[in-house]
DNA sequence: TTGCTTGCAAAAATTTTGCATCTAG
DNA sequence: CTAGATGCAAAATTTTTGCAAGCAA
């Protein structure tokens, strides 16, 4: 389950120049242990964080969720408004894409192997090398298209299963 | 070039109760005039308009963006860092779709068809109505590549390409 | 040791909101 | 007329930064 262990990080970040500090490696492993599917922004894995005991900064979270990027050793995920989620950017072959209501903000998380393929093909064209690639599908959900969206849909309606930004918490 | 005239936003918007005021008009004009491949944050549109002699608040550009990614009329696009960037959702047939440089932010863009098929069959599977359809590759560009990424890359490097957040400006 | 990292607090950037006023339908 | 929209200014949210002190390699 776990795809980075202590010594593959390490590698990874000193190969670039970079540490591996008890922080960095705290958040790499709060992202191997989340339920697949599950994702957070800055602030969830902060309060997350804290809430293990683990005293961690808002402004380190930010620069290491940044920089784990950067490597391609998570992926940032832009599902509803407000802020980035991010989640372990697995091997290549695990990868998975998401499907949101713009109404309620529920995601729905799918596979498709020809997705990667299609990546590839554009990433070998432009020369370049590929860390991520995501399909993202923006929709109207089932309850509220019941509901008679576009038409019919009260104007501050919330579906059912509305609640915030969120789609999944940490269980 | 222009896939809304007056009356079909005008309809689009009254359908769900919404009104087509001049700001809206105005607004959709500048995305319709915007030379493909280019794509405003709420900001640069504010900006713009500003140039432009129009007055519109950035509040009811704000809420404009919203409404119209909402409807289906925009796409909203996270390409890099900061904030997000919005264009016209073409007719399906015509979308395109995004690679970026996580190193210089540089975005170039593609068409596959085969895209739109794989959203399809998730929005059916779903039982969801399709809005929006798009991939995002993430990758290290050439540039990059050969100033001997990752590990050779000074920490602060900046590929010649790189300005600010944009890939491409108004013309 | 040296230079990358951290935490803190302050600042910046981005987005949202309340409310009085205006206006499209 | 009336519900929806705007503009303004203020507030909230989200993210970045400078700098002294700490720590991995």
């Amino acid at each position: 389950m776990a795809i980075y262990k202590f010594n593959s990080l390490k590698n990874e970040l000193n190969q670039r120049g970079c540490r591996l500090t008890p922080q960095r490696e705290t958040i790499l492993n709060v992202f191997q242990n989340l339920p697949e599917g599950n994702h957070l922004s800055a602030e969830e894995l902060y309060n997350f964080l804290k809430s293990q005991g683990e005293n961690i900064s808002l402004s380190t979270v930010y620069r290491t969720l940044h920089l784990m990027s950067n490597i391609g050793i998570l992926r940032e995920l832009e599902l509803a408004e407000g802020h980035k989620h991010y989640e372990l950017n697995l091997p290549r072959n695990h990868q998975h894409h998401h499907l949101i209501c713009l109404q309620c903000h529920k995601t729905f998380e799918f596979n498709d192997e020809s997705i990667l393929k299609i990546g590839n093909k554009q990433v070998e064209k432009a020369g370049v090398e590929l860390l991520d690639c995501q399909l993202t599908v923006r929709a109207v959900c089932m309850e509220a298209l019941q509901m008679g969206w576009p038409s019919l849909l009260p104007s501050n309606w919330l579906c059912s299963r509305y609640h915030g930004e969120k789609s999944g918490e940490l269980s």
